[in-house]
DNA sequence: ACTTTTTAGTTTGTCTCACAAACAATATAG
DNA sequence: CTATATTGTTTGTGAGACAAACTAAAAAGT
């Protein structure tokens, strides 16, 4: 959610104040995935097309496991390839050990937009993380990425 | 972006990597989109309606203001309102001091699924961020509002 | 006062994106 | 070697986003 008072009764829970993690999350994802449309957006890229991009760039899996990653219905993946495949940024490969199915890879364009955009979003990922010393920047991203690793178990 | 090879000379850079907070911070942001999402399907509700829901929680913005905090054009704003004001979940009242213009507030029912919403992301997110330790906790917290202070300014 | 210009919001038309159900082709189990 | 399951596409529907044209009201110029 998105403000302070998440917590109703506003009594000072035992435990610890979830309500302060869960805003502070919340709010850091939008702010993330408002530069990270941004980003794409100088590509005329949507966010799940930059999204696409970014998998693809160390994979080719098939279309049922883009389905799985992304979490959406295999038939939004058809459109979602057909829609990246007409703009030359991917291509489906015929899968050599099962003949329904494909695997999808950059082009050498889709490669080099990758490329690119990785730069742009690193220019302002670090203009957003500058007001953060060295250390809780290592700190940061030490900590995102353990509660990122989570889902992947 | 998604990987560990964004940058591409790959030199250690001189300053810092700000390739692993990047990835950090991205991954992050579409674990924790993909925990609210979950919570607002719940609801059947869609990533930008559980927004919405979560800015009118304590606020009563103009249609203009709601299309600047959520950076969507005007035209959208008026389809989103549309769509949840047939929801009841709020409604549009007329600007006192401004003839063309309306706020846009919470139904009771609107506010009630907000709070039920809210309970449901909690539970959600502390389940995520139970690998982390109490302390780290509190570090993410405070790292994760710092930053997106920033935007705010 | 009364035009001109801005501003707030809606309408219309067009795309992307997402889902579900029905389908075809192939693979796997019985 | 038939029955069943799986991979992906098609079709139809709706949400969501934008841009351009429009309406009504407010604000600025003169």
């Amino acid at each position: 959610m998105n403000n302070e008072t998440s917590n109703p009764a506003s009594q000072p829970s035992a435990i610890a104040d979830t309500s302060s993690i869960v805003d502070g999350l919340a709010q850091l994802s939008y702010v993330i995935q408002s530069v990270l449309g941004r980003s794409g957006a100088v590509y005329d890229l949507s966010p799940i097309q930059l999204r696409l991009l970014g998998i693809l760039r160390d994979r080719e899996p098939s279309m049922k496991q883009l389905a799985e990653r992304l979490e959406l219905d295999k038939s939004s993946i058809t459109g979602l390839i057909d829609r990246a495949e007409r703009r030359h940024l991917v291509e489906r490969i015929p899968s050599p050990e099962d003949r329904r199915g494909f695997h999808v890879r950059l082009t050498p364009d889709g490669r080099r937009i990758a490329r690119e955009i990785g730069g742009e979003i690193e220019r302002r990922i670090g203009e957003l993380v500058g007001v953060l010393t060295e250390a809780e920047r290592g700190q940061l991203a030490l900590l995102a990425l353990k509660v990122a690793e989570v889902r992947k178990v």
